[in-house]
RNA sequence: GGAAAGAUGGCAGAGCGGUUUAAUGCGGCGGUCUUGAAAACCGUUGAGGGUAACACCUCCGGGGGUUCGAAUCCCUCUCUUUCCGCCA
């Protein structure tokens, strides 16, 4: 969520960030910063009048004390005029306070200046690509599972339901060596590792962005009212909720592993198919909390970061940065990377790097002070997959093929305990 | 799941209707003293809104109520602790 503050005062850089996005609701601005006005008037209003009533009441105090019963009493009455007064104010500015916020969550972050014009995917920008793929002939990664048994989708389907698949075997353990691969790399480059709740409250959900919008995305408990989390970015994030962090504590590099739950209501076809897009799936997720003047050079960093995980695992990838009209609703700029898939002939997304600037953090209200003006200020959060693990095992699954079984890539040896997977 | 007690500033901890515009201690920061440090002493030290700067307003777990006036009384929710029960 933006500040209003900041709308306020920098309503023509909003104005053509909405643009980049393609943002359809511009007018949004023009009705927040009218509601806000009016709140600020009366607020002014309601506050004259409490601090009148807050006098009268120390005067009232005093008569009592001093026993003057008839004075004490002529101040009451006149208090109670106040009291009207003010309930009304009240109840207007409570109306406009929640017609802002309504508002404000509806508009989107300001995209960053290197964030460039577009309306889909195809208008992203390639920074970079690992070269071509290697040439042949590969099978889809679900026939590869399939032959050597190591992820059996009907099991999965009749234990719960689609998009639930069972991994056996070898295939259970290729899950598990990526899962510590993955952490130790993280911890290597810095990030402490947690483990975290897999269910979370409203607030929570609300703190990073889930709710109210992506409500349909979670799976909901309704009854205790809890969300399964679509991302560890959730409990991750939210540990900040209300926090005030030293400047020298910044930046606060921190990692998890988790399961991940997504509805993916309205999903259909080939995209749909084996690993492609599943309802619960595995993801090593970084965040980090930066100081304002460093986030992007932050954002560098973890692109590095996800950047050697996939060249570890020998696999052909392209960085793609997202142009305005693709990018998350509260991202101000979003890398993402993508592996080709040979058995396919497509590109699978397998992680999405995103610098929210204040966006979630003024939601979260996470800040840190200062040390130059003494005062408390939003701090940036910044998160990524590194990496989601379904597309990365059926990425291997596909290139990696040979005909004695799966090549394990040198890196995660270590991991499987194993060079070839059958 | 049952019973009882509790939730106050970074922490500890008073306050239970009007000198609380939140005591006191610890910690933090600044200063005096000192060659330097420690000790001692003095000062300072929550968040948000608002202002050119003041003033001023809000916040004592969340929400609602009583009252001229609520940290303090009432209702309600949430959470914590202890005891009992159940349990990986």
């Amino acid at each position: 969520m933006l500040q209003i503050q900041y709308i306020r005062e920098n309503r023509e850089k909003v104005l053509e960030g909405l643009k980049i996005r393609n943002f359809k609701n511009p007018e949004l601005i023009a009705q927040a910063i009218l509601v806000d006005e009016e709140r600020r008037k009366l607020q002014t209003e309601t506050e004259t009048i409490k601090s009148e009533a807050n006098n009268l009441a120390r005067r009232i105090g005093e008569h009592f004390k001093k026993g003057e019963k008839d004075q004490a009493e002529a101040l009451k009455l006149e208090t109670r005029l106040l009291k009207d007064k003010e309930k009304d104010i009240d109840t207007k500015l409570s109306e406009l306070t929640v017609s802002i916020h309504d508002i404000l969550v509806q508009i989107p972050n300001i995209p960053y200046s290197l964030v460039k014009q577009g309306k889909s995917a195809e208008d992203n920008e390639e920074v970079f690509t690992s070269g071509p793929a290697s040439s042949g002939t590969f099978a889809p990664h679900w026939e590869v599972a399939a032959k050597h048994k190591l992820i059996d989708f009907e099991a999965g389907n009749k234990i719960t339901g689609s998009g639930f698949p069972l991994y056996c075997n070898g295939g259970a353990k290729l899950q598990r060596a990526l899962i510590n691969f993955f952490l130790d790399e993280a911890v290597k480059a810095g990030f402490s590792e947690y483990q975290t709740p897999l269910l979370v409250n409203e607030e929570s959900a609300y703190g990073t962005g889930q709710l109210p919008d992506k409500e349909g995305q979670m799976y909901h408990v309704t009854a205790d009212n809890l969300y399964l989390i679509p991302t560890a970015e959730v409990p991750l994030t939210n540990i900040f909720r209300d926090v005030i962090l030293k400047a020298e504590e910044l930046p606060l590099k921190i990692t998890a592993y988790s399961s991940c739950f997504r509805r993916e209501a309205g999903s259909y076809g080939s995209d749909v198919r084996g690993l492609n897009r599943l309802h619960q799936f595995d993801k090593v997720e970084i965040v980090i909390v930066a100081h304002p003047d460093h986030s992007y050079n932050t954002l560098e960093m973890m692109v590095a970061h996800v950047k050697s995980l996939i060249e570890k695992l020998e696999l052909p990838f392209r960085i793609l940065r997202l142009c305005g009209g693709d990018m998350g609703f509260t991202s101000a700029m979003t890398y993402d990377f993508e592996v080709f898939a040979p058995g396919q002939s497509r590109w699978l997304e397998v992680s999405s790097v995103s610098n929210f600037e204040t966006f979630q953090a003024n939601r979260l209200k996470l800040r840190f002070r200062n040390e130059e003006t003494k005062k408390t200020q939003l701090a940036h959060t910044l998160n990524g997959s590194a990496l989601a693990l379904p597309r990365i095992v059926a990425a291997i699954l596909e290139n990696h093929q040979t005909p004695e079984g799966i090549r394990i890539p040198a890196a995660l040896v270590p991991y499987t305990g194993f060079e070839i997977l059958k």
